[in-house]
Order: structure tokens, then sequence, then C-alpha cells
RNA sequence: GCCCGGGUGGCGAAACUGGUAGACGCACGGGACUUAAAAUCCCGAGGGCCGCAAGGCCCGUGCCGGUUCGAAUCCGGCCCCGGGCACCA
């Protein structure tokens, strides 16, 4: 046969290259569409490590099928991407091979770009934005000068997570469990020092209840919010203390159980301790918390305190409680100190079982109260031993003495969170100045809007060691006070990196703007995200601090939206050999080299394929081969009958119909995945199998069905191989983008099967199939079944005592 | 400990609303083409039993039980794996 007619192999390097350059260069992902309702796709923008990694081509393949799917449904599609570019790794970088991180940072994001142009994303690249850009960073130093106006920012001394790999303090989200976020092997240590924060809680109750306008986002997500908000509702109840002075406060969620408790227990860190204690105790409470410190992750630290020598009085009973103070209380949380219930409290209990305080039951289970209980009774019941309230249901209870004490001031019904103020201060350089200067004279003063923004110097040599990088670059600090006009100082620490991500798809609908951070017009018309793609981990840190700027931004005037993300959409993980992709574990899979083995689309069309997208799948080397001899096949048959140009080997055209009813089916499943649950795993599996038939029955097709099918199998093909789709559908003589295209219409007729498969049952067991038309009849099915040459033997001489039709599906005899 | 997910062939998975379990693919076996190989194409394949064969029968979706004409799917109990949270008073 002849080599033209046959055509060469199927080599995506032979025509990727040239069609990514080509939407490199002319950028056809930008601009409108048919005046379609608007979708603003986004997918999780990275951290310009140095490569992407498979993750990222997941992340980005799922949303570019849809960003590409969205298009041809005539969706007015906004799809860009961009660079977390800040982060210690620059700056780590910056030390090595000393140079400025600025220069690892662009080098990496010029190297990733052109990654994802060579994967062939439809990003529209003239929204781009890169975080560590003067002008972007400025917006985040404007956006804190708004917030420090309102009280969202403010500064103050407290106890830090500080992390001794990252030499910066955290905050909580970032700490949890004690280790670090990006060290899970570092305990984090804690450091007195004075930080700026970000009033969050103020938006607690918004934040929590927000969480039920968002139908859309994954349970998990919004049960892992619900518990990082950690509402609780209680009371706050003083107890007087002995000898004088102010009232120890103390949360509790149980103020039923009060006539039970037998101490006070502070934090050891409670500022009532330091005036209440010696010197030696003061000694002790700081050693009690070093030694929390030193734990191993993980590990539970035993139960310690001690006995303060003073005592608080119970304004309920009166009685007089020792005050102790105990390792397990916590400062940042409620008071800072609690009445310990032992009769009625796990940890309580442990606790006064251990220094033999007394241990009494004031809420009788229904099978009664024990003398001596062998555990804590956390459940409810009726009181006793409780004076006036004794013999109440203890949730009765609850209201009835917070009541009281309201009336006689010495305490009140509150509501507590577990969630703190987001500390934003990091002594990192490669991050955006916090715009703020400390004057001797006037005290904190913020830097005028027209000063900014604060530029990070260029001249530095970053070593690794000392004090923060900007706070020993005298010529970074050293200024003039704003409003005095006299020498001061510039604050050295920058923001933490998440305020960067916390609003920077507000910045990509309108990106060049100069004089605000982003415009209202432009936000009312593309917020909120449609659709936002990325991966779980970012469930608390990353989705809690961008709905806090939202509404934050909301209360400045900047936006009218309550919540940014309409849909949220957590990919799975990607792992080989049963374990997380790491250098360490050398066994990272690089997207680079399956490129440079089977193109760009067999990669990002095998990650779909693989597994629901949702799902964790482990790599197989193998399973891109089978991806890739797929599309030589799709190649090797509709690259010679897009064009027609077979038109004088087409046969008689018998097998038309059916595969063109093959065809409208197949566009009938894909087009259900894409608005349904976005198995792409069974839209590629349906291509696979329409395909197949194609192959088997190609000699029955005429040259007219062979276009229609190329036709509608290109289109389908475009989201995910949008390459391959485009070269054929380009050499079969069209022109422009077949991903600009319209998805094709669906026939419901010629989908239609004109005979189908019945299957007949005996007592729910298969026993034989038959053919018939789709409409027939329960009568005429069940006559068919009882003729049929299997079943008839069966149902000899007996008469069924049911006979179960379901049209269209089954027959099934009950003997 | 508490809260979520999830257990289906050798492997990744499919089965959409309770109705043919294992589509599609990987790996594997056999064959065609080829001097040969690669590529490509065709055929086979959950396990067991009966049969020379066509074919037939039984078992089978983590385990035990239930509902139903019929259960991978619904209900109850249990086991295992993965993830999140964990002194939050």
């Amino acid at each position: 046969m002849d080599e033209s007619s046959q055509g060469a192999a199927y080599q995506p390097a032979s025509f990727e290259p040239a069609w990514a350059r080509r939407w490199a260069a002319e950028n056809p992902f930008a601009g409108v569409n048919r005046g379609g309702r608007k979708y603003y796709v986004l997918e999780m923008l990275p951290y310009p490590s140095g490569a992407l990694h498979m993750g990222h081509v997941r992340n980005y393949a799922i949303g570019d099928a849809l960003a590409r799917y969205c298009w041809m449904r005539g969706d007015e599609v906004l799809h860009p991407m961009g660079w977390d570019a800040f982060g210690l790794p620059a700056e780590n970088a910056a030390i090595q091979n000393r140079t400025h991180p600025r220069t690892w940072t662009l080098r990496n994001i010029a190297h990733m770009k052109g990654q994802d142009q060579r994967f062939g994303f439809s990003y529209d690249w003239t929204r781009e934005v890169a975080t560590c850009l003067p002008e972007y960073y400025r917006w985040n130093q404007w956006l804190f000068l708004r917030f420090y106006e309102r009280g969202l920012a403010y500064r103050k001394k407290g106890l830090v997570n500080w992390c001794p790999k990252c030499a910066t303090v955290l905050a909580n989200e970032q700490a949890e469990g004690g280790v670090c976020w990006r060290h899970e092997d570092t305990q984090v240590e804690q450091r007195e020092l004075e930080q700026w924060y970000f009033r969050i809680t103020a938006y607690a109750e918004e934040l929590l209840r927000g969480l039920d306008t968002l139908p859309e986002w994954p349970e998990r997500v919004r049960t892992m919010q619900r518990n990082w908000i950690g509402r609780s509702e209680g009371a706050e109840v003083e107890f007087a203390l002995e000898g004088g002075g102010a009232p120890i406060k103390v949360f509790t969620t149980r103020i039923d159980t009060i006539y039970g408790a037998s101490a006070i227990l502070l934090a050891p860190e409670h500022p009532l301790a330091a005036e209440l204690l010696d010197a030696g105790q003061r000694e002790q409470a700081r050693a009690l918390r070093q030694r929390l410190g030193k734990l191993a992750p993980g590990e539970e630290p035993p139960k310690e305190g001690f006995f303060t020598g003073r005592y608080a009085r119970n304004p309920f009973s009166g009685e007089r409680l020792p005050v102790w103070v105990a390792n397990f209380v916590l400062m940042g949380y409620g008071t800072g100190a609690v009445m310990a219930v032992p009769g009625h409290d796990v940890r309580d209990f442990d606790f006064c079982r251990k220094y033999e305080l007394p241990i009494r039951v004031v809420v009788a289970p229904a099978e009664g109260a024990p003398e001596r209980p062998e555990a804590a009774l956390e459940g409810d019941g009726a009181l006793v031993n409780s004076g006036p309230y004794t013999g109440m249901d203890n949730r009765q209870a609850m209201a009835a003495m917070t009541a009281k004490a309201e009336a006689d001031g010495f305490g009140k019904g509150t509501v507590s969170y577990r969630l703190q103020d987001w500390g934003v201060s990091r002594q990192r350089f490669w991050g955006t100045p916090i715009p703020m200067i400390a004057c001797p004279k006037c005290g904190m003063v913020p830097v005028p809007d027209e000063q900014l923004p604060v530029l990070l110097p260029e001249n530095v040599e970053l070593t690794g060691e000392g004090q923060s990088p900007l706070a020993a670059d005298a010529s970074f600090w050293r200024t003039t006070c704003p409003k005095c006009g006299g020498e001061a100082r510039r604050e050295t620490d920058t923001m933490d990196t998440f305020v960067d991500s916390s609003w920077y798809f507000y910045r990509y609908v309108s990106p060049q703007s100069e004089a605000r951070p982003f415009e209202a017009e432009a936000i009312a018309r593309w917020l909120p995200v449609d659709q936002y793609i990325g991966g779980i981990e970012h469930a608390i840190l990353h989705l809690i601090y961008t709905r806090f700027f939202t509404k934050a931004m909301r209360d400045l005037g900047l936006c009218r939206l309550d919540e940014p993300i309409t849909r949220l959409f957590t990919q799975g993980m990607i792992t080989r050999h049963g374990a997380k992709m790491s250098k360490s574990r050398g066994n990272v899979v690089d997207p680079a080299e399956l490129i440079e083995r089977y193109g760009a689309d067999a990669t990002r069309m095998y990650v779909l394929f693989a597994a629901p997208p949702e799902k964790d799948f482990d790599w197989n080397d193998q399973g891109v081969e089978g991806i890739h001899r797929f599309l030589g096949r799709v190649w090797r048959l509709a690259g010679p009958a897009a064009g027609g140009r077979e038109a004088q080997g087409g046969s008689d055209g018998t097998g038309d119909a059916a595969l063109l009813r093959r065809a409208h089916q197949t566009l009938r499943r894909i087009t259900r995945d894409f608005e349904g649950r976005w198995h792409f795993n069974t839209s590629i599996a349906a291509l696979m199998e329409l395909v197949n038939a194609w192959q088997a029955g190609d000699g029955e097709l005429s040259a007219g069905a062979r276009g229609e099918v190329s036709r509608m199998l290109l289109m389908m093909l475009a989201p995910f191989a949008p390459f391959l789709a485009h070269e054929l559908w380009r050499r079969a003589g069209h022109t422009g983008e077949i991903g600009r295209e319209p998805w094709p219409a669906f026939d419901a007729e010629l989908a239609r099967e004109d005979e189908i498969e019945i299957i007949v049952q005996v007592n729910g067991k298969l026993r034989a199939r038959l053919k018939a038309a789709p409409e027939t009849e329960a009568a005429e099915l069940e006559r068919a079944a009882r003729a049929h040459e299997r079943i008839a033997p069966l149902l000899a001489g007996a008469t069924p005592r049911q006979v179960v039709v379901v049209p269209g599906r089954l027959v099934n005899f009950v003997l």
C-alpha cells in the first residue's frame, strides 16, 4: 500500500510542540464566547518549586477538561493561572547560589509556565499573576492597611509557634498537632513575641454559618472547617479569690456540674499565675510548660500540676476550692482557667485521682449514681447533691444556673471558639513587607498609601544565619516617621504567604488594575469562582483564610460577596508503590519524561483514565501505554476519515446506523459525565468502546458515516486530548480551534436502540436471554419468555407463584 | 478515643434509580502479519465442577445476619485499610 494514503504513524512529538508554541504565541483561550453564561474555572495556584509534578498534572488535567468542555458547551469561560511565588525555598536556594531569591523564583516560573503550555492547558495567560512581584504584593500591603484601619490587623504580644527549621513564627493552622506544616518531623516551640494578627475570630460565627450555604463543597471539607472553628456554647463563671484580688474567670460547657467542682485549675501561662505565685512556683510553672514542649509529636503528656496555696470560692455552693496550676489547661482557649469536675470530665478525673482531690457525682445517670465512680460520667441525668438544683434535669439546670449567674452578676452565658486570630508575621525575607513604621514618638504608624509598595531590597546577601535578613539590613529599615518626620524603624517582618493566596483569584479578573487591587465591575462579572479544584490538604488553611478575606473585603466595600467559591472539588492523591511521591523516597514520576515518551495528550488523558478524579490512585508505569495505543488507533481511523478523503474507499454503508447509534450513545454518556460526577475514567472508556466498535465494523461504513463519526469523536476527544483532536481537525481542512467549536448536538432518535436484550430469570437466577424491541409490553415479554426453549421445560407442569416483569429489563418466574 | 471515606478478578476499575457482576484498560496466554523483531490486528481469560464437543451446573463483590421475586447496591452487627481531629473544659 502506498505510504501517503496510509499516513505516518501517531507521533505526538511531530505536532504537539508546534501547536503548543502557536497557542503560547496567540493565546487563543482569552476572550469572549458567544455570550454564554459566565463560568470561572480555577485550579489552585502552584508554588513555583522548579517543575510540574504529577499532582499538578492531575489538577490541571481535570480543570482543563472542564474548562474546554464548558467553552464548547457555550459558556463564557475564565480559566487563569498564576504563581504562589513567595516562600522559604527561594531563600534557601538563594543562600546556596548566592543570588537574589527572585532569580530562582522567576526562572522556575518560566520553566513551569513552559511546561503548562507544552501540556496544552487552556489558560488565559494575559491574566497571569506572580505574587512575588511588586505589582501584586503592593496590594497585599494596601489590604493590610485597610484591615489595620478597621481593627482587623493588630499587634499583640503572646506565645507563638516557632519552627526552628523555618526560623520563623507559624500560625496555629500551620502548627497543627504541635508540628510544622512544612516539616512534619519538627516540633514547634512556644516563644513569646510581639506579632501582627488578622482578626479572623471576628468572623468566626459567619465562617461557621457560611458553611451551610456551600452545599457544593465536599461534606468532608465543611466538617473539617466546622471542627477547626470549634464553636461551643457554655458559660463564664467568676470564682472569687480568697484574700482579695480579681476573681478567676472560668469557661465551662457544663455549668450544671458546678456543685461537683473540686478545684480551680489555671494554665501555666495564665496572667494570674504571675501574681499569685512566688518565685519558686513560677519556676515550677515554667518547667511544666517546657516539659510539654519536649514530647515527641503525638505523645500523650502526663497530667501534672501543683497547688498554689490559694483558694477560691464556688459562687453556687460557697465551697472553698484550692487553686492549682495544671499543664493540660490551655491558655489559648476560653479564659485559660477551668473548674475541675472529676466526677463528670475524664481529664479532671485523671488529674484529681492522681492528686487525691475529692471526686463527687452531681449528675446521676439513669442507672443511679455510684458512690465511688470508676470513670467520669459525661452523660445526662438528674442533678444530685446540688443544693436547690437537686432533682432538676441537667439540661434545664444549665439554663437555670446560667440565668442565676447573670442575675447575681458573677457570670454569663458565652460562646467560645477554638479558632484563634491568624498570626501573619514571618521573620523571613521572601515575602510581602508589612507596611508599618515604628516611631519612638508616635508609636506604630502605617505607611501612607502613596508610598506603597514598600519594596524588598535588591542588594541583599542571604546567609541563613542570625536574625531575619530585613532586620539585618539597616538601609531597609532606617526611615522617617510619616507623621512627625523623625527617625523611625520600618517593620522588618514579612507576611505569611497565605495572605498572597487569599485573594489572588480576585486579581485575575483585572490583573492590570493600577488604582486598586481589582475592579469592582470585573468582580461583579466573574466572581464567585464557579468551580475550584485542588488538593484536600488545603481544606483548612487556604480555604478558611480565603473565606475570611472575602468577608473582610466585603465589609471594606471592595466586593459584594459573602463566599468566594461556589463549588469545590478536591482531587485524590497520586501515589507510587503505595506511597506519596517524594524525592527522598525516590518514587517520583516526572511529567517531562512522560511527555517525551508518550506526548502531552496521553499523559493528561491517562491521569484522568486511571481512576475517578476524587480518588487516590497508585501510578502504573504501563498504564500510559494503553492510552498511547488508543490515541494511535484514533489517529489511524479518524485521521483519514476526518477529511472524507477516503470517499472511494467507502462501502455500502450497512454498518452506518449501528455506528452512528454508538456515537450518539457515547456523546450522551460523556455529556452526562461532564454535567454530573466527572467520572472521566468512564467517559474515556466510552470513547474507547466507540473506537473499538468503529475498528471492528470499518468495512461496512460509508465514507459519509466515517466522516460524521470522526467529526464527533474528535469533538468529544478535544477536552481530554486537545492536541490530537486539533491536529486531525486541521488536517481535515477546518480552520480555527476545535476547542472553540460547539459541542456536538445529541440526537435521541439516532441513539435509539431498535432491539434490546431481556433477561429471563427463574427464581431470580439467570436462565435465558431474549431479544425484543425496547417498547415491548409486559404481557408480550412474558409470553416470549414462557415460549423460550430454555424456559419452557423449567416451567413445564408448574404454575409460577409470581411473575415479575420489568419492561425493558427482565422477566422473573417465581416457582 | 471521636468524626469521615473505602474494601469488587493478578492489577487500576465499571455496574447511573434494587434488575445480566467484572464494561474499559494494564499485565498475561494463544494466533495472524514478518526472514526476525518492533508496531499492528484477531482470539482467550473470576473460581470450581461435568462434558470429546456444542454446552451445562455450582460458587463468587471483606465477614455474619436481615429485607426483597431479585442485593456489590437497602437495613443491623462485626472485621480490616486509608484520612482528619485529639487534653478545646
